[in-house]
DNA sequence: TAACTTTGTGTTGTTTTAACACAAATTATA
DNA sequence: TATAATTTGTGTTAAAACAACACAAAGTTA
């Protein structure tokens, strides 16, 4: 017979991006031996709860979002001593949203949720550092060959929208005119005739959507979104 | 109280390359209600025993190999039939060995353990055919960005070994100019002063091996493997 | 010894990428 | 109300990477 003393977790990593700034969600614990300690959303599952539905009912209990995207990140086995009680493993889930969209409500067990800038966030608990540190990489690398970048922005952005989120989440530069050139090419983003003041100074911009049946089509055709350059 | 009845297991996809074929590694199970079915190795964790230790002590015991590459492939959570008593969740994991290194040997819980030909692969229990495309779909993503292939050979090879995996796994035509050239031109394979006749008839060849130092070094200075051609 | 098999090697046209600057439309300021 | 400042929008060109292609050399088999 098994005799595990072993429970199973969900962590969410979600990555919030406003005005050239790349954020993440975090709670502070309510209970525990963390009390008023700063972690990433999530929780236990429940024995008849897929992985899935757990990590959307915990940031709905912590946070009061809902998320763009959301896929598995990994599993994280090893910190035996989350908890005196028992072993604790945890599968991390890689998430999106974009913060316009919500306003955060921590509810249950949270204390608060906030939205910490990524390159200004403090000593979580748990090895959840490591585990953004690995969200965060996987990030970087995800945005140059699928275009989850979307997934951060308004429905209608600009193009300078776009260009600024990869150069900040990329940290580094990107030519203007060869982003837009490629990105056009792919015929994944639709000019609408909006046109935008946008509040600064300067000349107004044209919005622009992702048209996502038409990458998903694409996408069967063979279509492999790509987008590497200095 | 958290009252989880639910138990943690792991799983491997072990693939081996032998003359252009690809194979993968499963054991036939001895006990249980999937007595004698065929499934990929792996079983419980033990209370205090690291993921990566289990899969390891699993493939020892249930098949007696020992990989030359492992990672984390994904959890599995929501096969919830598995077991009546209680609901398991499966890290599985993905793994790399050269088959010619070992013999194969049931030993604990297995009944058997033998390689398949990964295209005629029988309906294994559990989610295991699932775990299974999505292992072989990621070797054949990762053999493009990341020189994995060498863990399926041997330690000294024919460039036209090299050449035929990478055709036989990604199933497609490669140009053998264009192939050397490019693998050549990262330095990280190392022509032998060895020639061999291979058995066959055909002029003979000179062994290369894989450079890992090289390459590890390479990477530090931002070196990235990639090869995708038609 | 002729036929067959496998290894080894270079060139060229095409495509992709990288680097680069200025005019147009608006807001802010003097 | 003119001038400066800001932001959008757009093409060309040189360099690099890629794709396509064929034949000689060294051995084995018939």
């Amino acid at each position: 017979m098994i005799d595990q003393n072993i429970k199973i977790a969900v962590d969410a990593i979600v990555f919030g991006y406003e005005k050239g700034t790349l954020y993440v969600l975090a709670v502070q614990q309510r209970f525990g031996k963390l009390a008023d300690r700063w972690v990433l959303p999530g929780g236990f599952i429940l024995n008849d709860e897929p992985l899935l539905t757990a990590v959307e009912r915990e940031l709905k209990e912590e946070a009061g979002i809902t998320v763009n995207y959301l896929e598995q990140l990994g599993t994280f086995g090893d910190d035996i001593n989350r908890d005196e009680r028992f072993r604790v493993i945890s599968v991390a889930y890689f998430a999106l949203v974009n913060p316009k969209n919500f306003v955060l409500k921590a509810d249950t067990d949270a204390k608060d949720a906030k939205w910490f800038p990524v390159a200004q966030i403090p000593e979580l608990g748990y090895d959840h550092n490591e585990m953004l540190d690995m969200a965060h990489q996987r990030l970087k690398s995800k945005l140059t060959y699928q275009p989850i970048g979307f997934d951060l922005l308004d429905q209608e952005f600009l193009f300078s929208d776009l260009e600024n989120l990869y150069c900040s989440i990329l940290e580094r530069d990107i030519d203007r005119r060869n982003f837009r050139k490629k990105i056009l090419s792919f015929g994944i983003v639709t000019e609408t005739d909006k046109v935008v003041k946008m509040g600064a100074s300067g000349r107004p911009g044209k919005l622009f959507t992702f048209n996502k049946p038409k990458y998903n089509q694409l996408v069967k055709e063979n279509f492999q979104f790509d987008i590497r350059f200095a």
